[in-house]
DNA sequence: GTCCAATAGTTGGATGTCCTAGTATCCAGT
DNA sequence: ACTGGATACTAGGACATCCAACTATTGGAC
């Protein structure tokens, strides 16, 4: 009886690296390409949770986004801003969630260039909905050991703060 | 003078998950968003370096993955095996490339239904031009620790494993 | 007061990913 | 052989992301 063992495919490249002369390369070669496939993963399976309830992950945060502010309200730039994504992809999943019912473009008072967006009550019960399955589904258990889970986010927030994500002062 | 030191919105939302009674998930959402976020991070970065040569990630990825193989062809099917997309991906993937004059189809000689796809001389300058860029201004400072990086691979090795990216139970 | 640079949002285009469906081909069981 | 189920790849569609360009509006400089 013959099994035959795949092997990891980042280690391979990683050793390809090394052998290469590229050794001080290797590891973050080896980093980078696991963090896209990491991703992949992750993105498959919290997608495959908030199918069921009409909306993807790029709406589901823009959803939370609001559904934690204080007036249920938020301007379009603002969302752009603390979800680190380019204005047009903002448009992109507020036209979305507008047409689902679940969030509404109200004009800001103040500055007729910009748009305030606010949570309908369907986009609470939606919010609530998926934020449920997901916590049970996902993020309860998101397949790695609990001290992994701290390691992660650590490293993680070191690499986001490195990259400007946030004043590095405030890193806590 | 006041400066408006904008906070982590990882940080911000793990803070909100635990405050609604979701502390079992507040970790795991921190850690698949930060997961997300760092994606994003690293895939502008790698990215912004390809361009100039002209593929994108997922192109050099197959185009790295025929440089090493050892006749320089592979089929599709595998490719897509090793590289964990779908097969339409790769379509498209090797689609772009040939046209670029980087690699080339191939009938496969005892099976009609296959595809090899092999790299040509073109495609092997692209392959290293664009490996020594992304090693020299990428890989080689990934924006963490050293250790940090044995970390995350580590981690991430352990996500993956546990996803299934290469059980080595299987027998195939 | 006028003018111009900066800001907010949208539109259109390129790319990548997945899914569903369809075509061609292979292979094993009867 | 034959037939039906797998396998390999492609076509078309839905989504998300970014960039470049465009419109509308704001606010400061002169």
């Amino acid at each position: 009886m013959t099994f035959v063992l795949p092997l990891d495919p980042i280690a391979d490249a990683r050793r390809r690296w090394a052998e290469q002369g590229w050794a001080e390369a290797a590891d973050g070669m080896a980093a980078v390409t696991s963090l896209m496939r990491a991703h992949q993963i992750a993105i498959a399976r919290v997608e495959a949770v908030l199918k069921p309830h009409g909306v993807t992950f790029a709406r589901y945060e823009v959803l939370m986004l609001l559904y934690f502010s204080r007036k249920g309200t938020l301007p379009m730039a603002l969302i752009g801003e603390r979800l680190q994504v380019h204005p047009t992809s903002v448009t992109n999943a507020v036209d979305r969630l507008e047409v689902a019912g679940l969030v509404r473009r109200i004009r800001h008072p103040g500055d007729r260039r910009a748009t305030i967006i606010e949570i309908s009550d369907e986009g609470r019960a939606v919010a609530e909905a998926a934020t449920s399955d997901l916590n049970t589904q996902v993020f309860s258990k998101p397949g790695i050991s609990d001290s992994s889970v701290h390691d992660l986010i650590r490293i993680l927030t070191e690499l986001r703060g490195n990259a400007g994500d946030f004043d590095a002062a405030e890193a806590r």
